[in-house]
DNA sequence: AGTATTACTATCATTATAGTAGTAATAATA
DNA sequence: TATTATTACTACTATAATGATAGTAATACT
């Protein structure tokens, strides 16, 4: 039940932009430096979230990007769901026609119920927690 | 997020044991059929569920396997946990030392709070509930 | 014109997953 | 005792997913 390094560093990479919200765009490059990750990684993340509608771009000298919407209007579960896929924990409980037992298998079940407990929590959480969070306990990381 | 198919194929394992409980230990070959999985890979899973002292085994003849505890006494997340390894989305939040960033990150505790929401929903689900709600369908899927 | 940036595509190495196969050990039973 | 049915254990393999790197094209500011 490992989360994937995409969606984990997708949240990571939103994050940066929720607390650079309100400002300027936002260069790939400032995100993978604070963030310790590859930018030209980041860069495969972006693209699903821009095409999303999460994330807007500025192409060019001086572009970047930025948020679409105020942090507090996005939570971590729409994040998670553009770079993992659905948070289905087994393809069976999503369509019956995926599995051939799924109208008599009582397992079935246990997945359904825990699906919907991780879209719970991760629907629970915006990009704006994070970011007073952060702020509140006023981490200082270095840099500008 | 997927949850891995020894994960999947251990829980239905693990409830056509607990379907048997009380009765004489189960063939790896009639849990294969019942469940129409493949009877060398069921044998990897049963193992380590085995080792963690989840199950009893009886070799030779007339053998097979059987709960080592009543159904009631073994959660799925006492499967899972066993299969999948831990149940932690992201390295980072079970171990201070996996992660430089740990002290001073702000995602980390997005996955803590999963955690936690897939230990307890995993953990609220018993054996005993599988096998009743089994039962209480009085599903028919054939054989004796 | 030059430079900084996003946009896009292709490729690759590594690991994890899912499964197969075969043999040895054990014990009931004929 | 020989046979057979079963668990126990180990090794192997094919495929897919993951995590990344690299390079080029497009765009727009200075
Ligand atoms: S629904 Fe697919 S195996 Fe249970
Ligand atoms: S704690 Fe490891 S990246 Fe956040």
């Amino acid at each position: 039940m490992k989360m994937s390094t995409r969606a984990r560093y997708g949240v990571r990479l939103m994050f940066e932009l929720g607390l650079r919200y309100g400002g300027k765009p936002m260069f790939l490059k400032d995100i993978a430096r604070n963030e310790e990750l590859s930018e030209k990684y980041l860069s495969q993340l972006v693209m699903p979230l821009k095409a999303s509608g999460l994330v807007n771009s500025v192409r060019g000298a001086q572009g970047g990007y930025l948020l679409a919407r105020p942090p507090e209007q996005i939570t971590v579960k729409d994040i998670v769901e553009i770079l993992e896929g659905d948070l289905a924990p087994s393809d069976c409980s999503k369509d019956n026609s995926l599995c051939a037992r799924s109208s008599y298998c009582i397992t079935r079940g246990v997945w359904e119920k825990l699906e919907k407990s991780i879209s719970k929590t991760l629907k629970s959480i915006t990009l704006n927690d994070l970011v007073s969070k952060f702020k509140k306990e006023k981490i200082n990381r270095g840099g500008k």
